[in-house]
DNA sequence: GCGCGTTACTAACGCGAGTTAGTCTCGACC
DNA sequence: GGTCGAGACTAACTCGCGTTAGTAACGCGC
């Protein structure tokens, strides 16, 4: 009773049907091209359900040629990933997509250091991949790449020949800047969300620079500060910034970086937004209720697995992919940010 | 170019080695029963190295009858599961205990109302399967386990004799309660983590009047606010608890709860922890950068993720298994309980 | 009665590896 | 010189299913 019984096979299926395998194996995968009575049909179905026979997913896998399952590769690390909050809404796209079509997603959280993935890929385990926070050293990426393998890009990595997806992060993070330029701020800090090396990191800082240059204010060094994806990284990059210099306002490119920031500015005994403004970057689900409410550049964290998980699918199965996909991101104004009457004119 | 060339198979490797396919799959698989001269060996893998071979996986899960895949299902819905902050950390435990023994791990996220997942084990694409959250109403659950399948639970279900691993969700709570009496609080109001058809809600309550009774404190039912998951529920929890009457410490059962909460204290121009001190549990890597930063019981989500892991693999080897397994929790004392000179006596 | 389509199937091969039950060689020992 | 036994392999079967090529049965027209 605690021993399973031994799995039915198709060969089981037809027996009792009076069929052949072949024939079974039609029914199963529903095959409309082949002719079949639906007096047997119903019979090979009926014949399946009594036995609880389900097809063996490696044998299929096998003679089919297909894994139906698709890799997501996380490239962060530990730390990184537990400060992510947006993860849950992208693997859940994801595997939404996936779904649709049948597939599965096997996930592979790979610290920068530890081990390999190509594996997956080269042993048929995974018929492609999603790469989440590809490094710029990662040959590995490159040779998979390079081999012809459906890989989809969730980041970028401008050397590469694979389509890739994306916030809009220069323009979300131009849009947070415009937003705080209307309201009269000129000095205007910035904490990145992550070291200079991380592509998305240079993209928000882009935009940063991009709306100052168009409003025709200089650029400052001193005002832009690294943050390192965690709270922690804001506080300490907030009283770092305080010290070179006060700005009205500062641009935190990740709400989580950004509480660290806020929490800076209370240290230093900086209302908000009285004395300085902050606008923030992802719209993680709590920025609406921290102190004060953030305004930030919402993110759509589902959107993205799933425009990931549908390129990779189309890749796949052979559909043209388009090589970069932008997706755009909305300002979402709340207290943090003030008002123009709160703050005085330049 | 952009074709991919043929995948070298075993036989390939050996023609290419003089050898025959067994001897390949020998030293391929490392078997150490066999014997073979350390030549050969050399010749065989340096084939393989040569060709790039790597077996193919669903050839190799057919031929050896385990797919070398665990399953993680996650029956919370999306919003639920966006608001987890913990799921990352989890994900990341269960996948390191998965790969120590050169397992991956298949992602089923699954809202209650869609879909069924009995298919990934009767189908054999999984060997086991780690069900986190589950629901009191899931039959295909129950299914799996009278079937004898391989299943761990995250969370509980007590009608089901499969093993189940998550935090002391009562001694961590009571630990927080007790705390706060130790401070001096009496009149302490709960906002749970979840509505109480979750067991991990009625658990934390559960530490919580453990410990009022304990010290002998009354139960007051209007002290006792259902939260659901985010922020949101917080905020307007904890708005309906001071309605009922004021308490001068609340336990909120999740951080991201309290986060809400502590926002509804501050709509009521009621300081933390002056007016009122807040425990929060799960301790989420924000926690200690909110205003005023969190104090609350640390949830090791990481290691709930490997332990869930090693569990299930040891289930799936044969190999005997607790059922139940709890896993320590920790209070943090931070600032948003005050101290008991803040406070007066009773 | 034969030829010729359809219709409704089935026999048999192949996917790529793991594994069992041998086979063959070579040396030692009697 | 024959026998035994290890050592070093290999032939061939197996896993469960998808699929191609082919066939048996039936109807129909001449």
């Amino acid at each position: 009773m605690s021993e399973r019984p031994s799995r039915p096979t198709s060969a089981d299926v037809a027996a009792r049907a009076g069929v052949s395998r072949t024939t079974v194996s039609f029914v199963i995968n529903g095959r409309s091209d082949v002719q079949i009575p639906p007096a047997t049909w119903r019979r090979v179905e009926e014949a399946a359900r009594e036995l609880g026979y389900h097809p063996h997913g490696p044998a299929s896998q096998l003679a089919a040629g297909a894994s139906l399952t698709i890799g997501l590769v996380m490239r962060q690390s530990a730390e990184q990933l537990a400060a992510d909050m947006n993860l849950a809404s992208t693997l859940w796209g994801l595997a939404a997509a996936a779904r649709a079509d049948g597939y599965r997603v096997l996930v592979e959280p790979l610290a920068p250091a530890d081990g390999t993935y190509a594996g997956l890929l080269r042993s048929r385990r995974v018929d492609g991949l999603v790469v989440s926070g590809p490094r710029d050293d990662d040959d590995e990426l490159a040779a998979l790449v390079r081999d012809g393998f459906p890989v989809v890009i969730q980041g970028w990595r401008a050397d590469l020949d694979a389509p890739s997806v994306d916030v809009d992060n220069r323009a979300g993070a131009r849009g947070a800047l415009e937003h705080l330029i209307g309201l009269g701020h000129r000095r205007i800090g910035c904490i990145t969300n992550a070291p200079l090396h991380y592509t998305a990191a240079v993209e928000r800082l882009g935009g940063y620079r991009d709306a100052l240059e168009s409003a025709g204010i200089g650029y400052e060094p001193g005002l832009v500060i690294e943050g390192a994806f965690d709270a922690a990284s804001g506080h300490v990059g907030m009283a770092e910034l305080l010290r070179h210099g006060r700005p009205t306002a500062v641009f935190v490119a990740s709400d989580v970086v950004a509480i660290g920031a806020l929490r800076g500015l209370r240290d230093a005994g900086l209302p908000v937004p009285g004395d300085v403004a902050v606008v923030g970057f992802d719209d993680i689900p709590i920025a609406a209720h921290v102190d004060p409410p953030l305004t930030t550049v919402h993110l759509p964290a589902r959107a993205l697995g799933e425009t990931a998980g549908r390129l990779l699918l189309d890749r796949i199965a052979g559909r043209p992919v388009p090589s970069r996909t932008l997706l755009p991101t909305e300002l979402i104004v709340r207290d943090s940010s003030g008002s123009p009457r709160t703050r005085g004119g330049p």
